[in-house]
DNA sequence: GTTCCGCATGAATCGATAG
DNA sequence: ACTATCGATTCATGCGGAA
């Protein structure tokens, strides 16, 4: 079985266009964000953001399956003392399109950007915005239960206080490394909190997002043969996330750049026939990432 | 020195109008939340609550101070499968009377009890929202600073239990060595992202939230002898911690019973003397300070 | 093979400076 | 007065080299 993936090089609100009604179940994706990226997408004025996303999240309803979801990650930023309210402003505006507005996740960034200010700190987290165009929609809330209870409680009683400080990441919310342990113990269902880390020295890919964040959400809506589509690729790691987890993907970029790069990286592991078994060890990260 | 605190019943609305004009430094409240405790307060529709809050805060937005801080602890549920949308109405309304959306801190809730829904996970996340009259208000950032992740992971590991437990006692009595050379180099500032257990099994009273919330904000925006308000006083936690902590507080209850309670739990000398008709005239602050 | 230490690096934000 | 650019500030993380 392969999962096929798609990349479109184009504006997201054209190339959308082009792809059926009510074919996707999930869209993971991560706009950029406004005023921010200016150097590779030119910078959406915060005033203007709402106006420029609402005809892609128009195609983006039409797009999706009734039984589908929708997980935008932003966040505004703040200028001059002050928060943007697009991001408010968008979610009110969506609801109006037809949208629901189910859930509203939090992505606890641990490694925030350092800095220090007069009149407020660091920004810590982001909004993982759920979306749905019906009530009744697919969730596999057993594909991420997370460890928990008696057994990991004692198990961290034992631990060096670096282990505990590393391990507290698995126990918050399953994003941990070494997850495999902990299968088959006592288990039970995350929360809306999400902990984990960015990526930021990490020399093979830089992403605006962890592998597991689009992982996470992935196992949550989908299952396989599912389809997942991201209209802003960027660096592509939610297809190679729905690529890796056997879900049909598709892609659209409008910077030639990140296109082509993702282009290479995804297309020599299509046609190769993917082993369930062999997925998210450590051993296997350096597998997977050189490019042949 | 001794706080005063000042407790009024009645409806926030009204009593806040004998409250004299910038004679707040932090306001610091959960109010009902919309369709909830409806045997208490009668519950507010949710399609209705923007309408009903926005004469209170008009009147918050009068008697906080210029350098004065908002905090309001508040979050939407969700009804019917989908998240109400008053809270972020509320901001976008608060915005046009003159109210600064400053920042917005989340409060992630370690211990809320287990428990799923086909459609979604524990809610296990609060906003703080964080508005301001002015740009420049004062923040007391160091009162709130925490260790390093260094600081933990280099100084605790190497430490016996004791040494541990000895040195923080060091840090509030002074004795012993001194580590303050090294404790600012330890410390770092804390990010928009609060971790705190709710404190569910507490006597007779129900807070909505736990102590250390409002103590993190009172330590954060104000400084002893400052005046702390909070309009929607419920148990009293907001009251008797800024009691506690050395600052004047104003405690707005509507129902008779929670009034008579936290009465009764506050210390007497320093409930005494409120003198509801003395507002606009002489500067009533200073007046009522030194009481012994 | 471990552990430890040094170092680069982020969806940041503000205030000052420049046009 | 308003926008554009730049420097200063700051910390969790993961990598690579050293002990």
């Amino acid at each position: 079985m392969v999962a096929q993936t798609e990349l479109h090089l184009g504006d997201a609100k054209d190339v959308l266009k082009n792809i059926p009604d009510n074919s996707v179940d999930l869209i993971f994706t991560s706009p950029p964000y406004a005023d921010q990226r200016k150097k590779s997408y030119g910078g959406i004025n915060p005033d203007q953001y709402v106006e420029w996303f609402l005809p892609i999240s128009e195609q983006l309803l039409r797009v999706l399956k009734t039984t589908g979801t929708f997980v935008l990650n932003i966040k505004e930023k703040a200028a001059n003392g002050e928060r943007s309210i697009y991001v408010i402003e968008l979610i009110l505006e969506m609801r109006k399109q037809g949208w629901i507005w189910t859930e509203e996740f939090i992505w606890h960034k641990k490694n925030s950007y350092p800095g220090k200010w007069p009149n407020r700190f660091r920004d810590a987290w982001e909004r993982l915005i759920q979306f749905n165009k019906n009530k009744k929609f697919h969730m596999y809330q057993e594909a991420v239960m997370v460890p928990t209870g008696s057994w990991a409680r004692g198990r961290l009683k034992n631990l060096s206080e670096t282990d505990k400080i590393r391990d507290e990441s698995k126990v918050g919310s399953g994003f941990g490394k070494n997850i495999s342990n902990w299968v088959n113990r006592e288990m039970a269902y995350p929360t809306n909190v999400l902990h984990l880390s960015t990526e930021c020295a990490n020399k093979n890919h830089s992403a605006a997002f962890p592998e597991s964040l689009p992982e996470w959400f992935i196992k949550l809506f989908t299952k396989k043969g599912d389809t997942v589509l991201d209209p802003f690729m960027g660096s592509g790691t939610t297809n190679l996330v729905a690529q890796r987890m056997m879900r049909n993907s598709i892609g659209i970029e409008i910077i030639p750049e990140y296109y082509k790069i993702v282009k290479k990286k995804l297309n020599p592991v299509q046609t190769y026939l993917f082993e369930p078994n062999n997925k998210y060890g450590k051993n296997n990260k350096k597998k997977r990432l050189p490019i042949r």
